[in-house]
DNA sequence: TCAAAAGTGTTGGACCTACACCCATGT
DNA sequence: ACATGGGTGTAGGTCCAACACTTTTGA
């Protein structure tokens, strides 16, 4: 059995899942543009989903480490380099790949769309930044003897100028005895592999870190207004949040320069940037 | 380049930490007994490593799902059955095995270890609990352009009966343009593998997890006094806490029952059980 | 009687929420 | 003039840390 054991082998995949916010539509010349929420997916030129849109990744290769394999497939597929990434979640599920067992490492990713020139490369046809909007459908939550059972239908629309691709996932979240349990099922899905339940983990996540952590400033560029910070908070967490508060939160996180956006139709904003100095409260 | 792709295939395994809090020395009759963070070890009877102390894992075979070859694991090689248990982070530098490429997905679990017969299995020799005990030795923290360094040099000196297992571990946080870089390196351990990272890994995390979420509960056993329930806290976090404070902080989550505890030297104290009712503020 | 722990009440401060208000700009 | 966003101040409430105090028990 000790030697039996020491011959399974299995494809090991990294994907990478990338955001990013994005300037929507300018409705006057008084209004600020509209921020939304993207994600880059890639259209697949070969098998397995050939046609089929989903997140850049490869297959990690002998002596290969998983950040290598991550830049590396960044850097051929879409011509991105040297980003902030971390690891999200490592999928196992014996089926997830229609052909052969492939476990897939996942890691999120953060930057400003406008530093990066994407490019499609090898075994890419495409690459493209898809708005991201996440609807829930129903809702239901049913009390268990020991906790309770919360299930949710959630239709996940990804758009890029004329592309619309959607999603249905359930998604079962069980509070027993004190611990989550969560298990999703992908109903219906454009994208390709198990991407859309992927994609559901990997917002939760940035939900929550950008309340407790600094994430967000990777989507800014190197000087922004205090509104467009606000702007992508309140992307990221789904919520509008009030000016003056706001503000004092992130008041130790950030530094004025001496310039100023000029901009029209009102007084024009300050420019800040990131406080290198800051430190979180906690280690 | 596509085809080659194909044949690169990689050893998976999984591997558990598992914590509980054991019960020390009754300094007096008046006196409770110390508490203490314990983690579950297994004597290796297999190379590599045989002989060596680390974390009870398995192979990932053939289309089996990692939470089976986790539990089945814990199962045949510890007699520990059915608990829970979360994913923490996949390991997969090419040269943490020293014979060949493994990659190892790591879960964290806690069990009340009163409930659990532990039980040497399958390609182990022997499977202890360990005193857990870790101290920084050294402590450096320098400015850099953007951001700043924290260098420690920590000692976990792992301890059952007269086993003692010490390492030492070099870990350097980077906190760069708001994200936090973590490397870690052994530099002496009687620990398998890169286990010694593991349990840095998984005693920070766990730290974190105590504080926003209700995990702790899973040491405790079915009933249990609140004095208990807060030496265990203390544990978890490494600091003093306020009986007041903590008290009115966990009220929603446990519920009393009529019982009392028989002690000695003191005032008797009222079980409480686990508040199956009680709903995290934000979902 | 007394050491140890069980258990509760109070106070001041930090932080968060909500809202109100004034300022500066281009058309 | 005015719509729009820039920017700041304040009042009220909640939560938390720190401390003080009373109660109950077995030896």
């Amino acid at each position: 059995m000790i030697c039996q054991d020491t011959f399974y082998r299995h494809t090991v995949t990294v994907d990478s899942i990338i955001f990013t916010v994005g300037n929507g539509l300018r409705e006057s010349y008084r209004k600020l543009p509209e921020k939304k929420l993207q994600v880059l997916l890639a259209k697949r030129a070969i098998e397995p989903h050939a046609g089929k849109w989903g997140f850049i990744g490869s297959i990690v290769r002998d002596e290969e480490r998983f950040d290598d394999a991550i830049q590396r497939s960044l850097k051929e597929k879409a011509n991105i380099k040297d980003i902030y990434l971390e690891q999200l979640y490592t999928w196992g599920d014996p089926k997830r790949d229609p052909r052969e067992r492939v476990i897939s490492a996942s890691y999120m990713g953060l930057i400003d769309s406008d530093n990066i020139k994407l490019k499609a490369g090898s075994s890419v046809d495409d690459v493209k930044w898809f708005d991201v909007k996440v609807s829930q459908e129903k809702e239901k939550t049913i009390e268990k003897k020991e906790g309770y059972q919360k299930t949710e239908d959630l239709e996940i629309t990804l758009t890029s100028e004329k592309l619309v691709l959607t999603s249905k996932v359930k998604v079962v979240k069980e509070f027993t005895k004190g611990n989550w349990i969560i298990y999703t099922q992908i109903l219906k899905s454009d994208l390709a592999f198990d991407h859309a339940k992927m994609l559901i983990y990997a917002l939760e996540r940035l939900k929550n870190k950008v309340e407790y952590t600094t994430i967000a400033f990777n989507l800014m560029p190197e000087k922004f207004t205090l509104t467009e910070l606000q702007q992508v908070y309140e992307i990221l967490l789904d919520r509008p949040l009030l000016k003056a508060n706001f503000r004092r939160k992130i008041y130790d996180m950030v530094v004025e320069t001496e310039e100023y956006e000029e901009t029209a139709g009102h007084r024009p904003s300050k420019l800040f940037t990131f406080n290198t100095n800051w430190q979180p409260h906690v280690f």
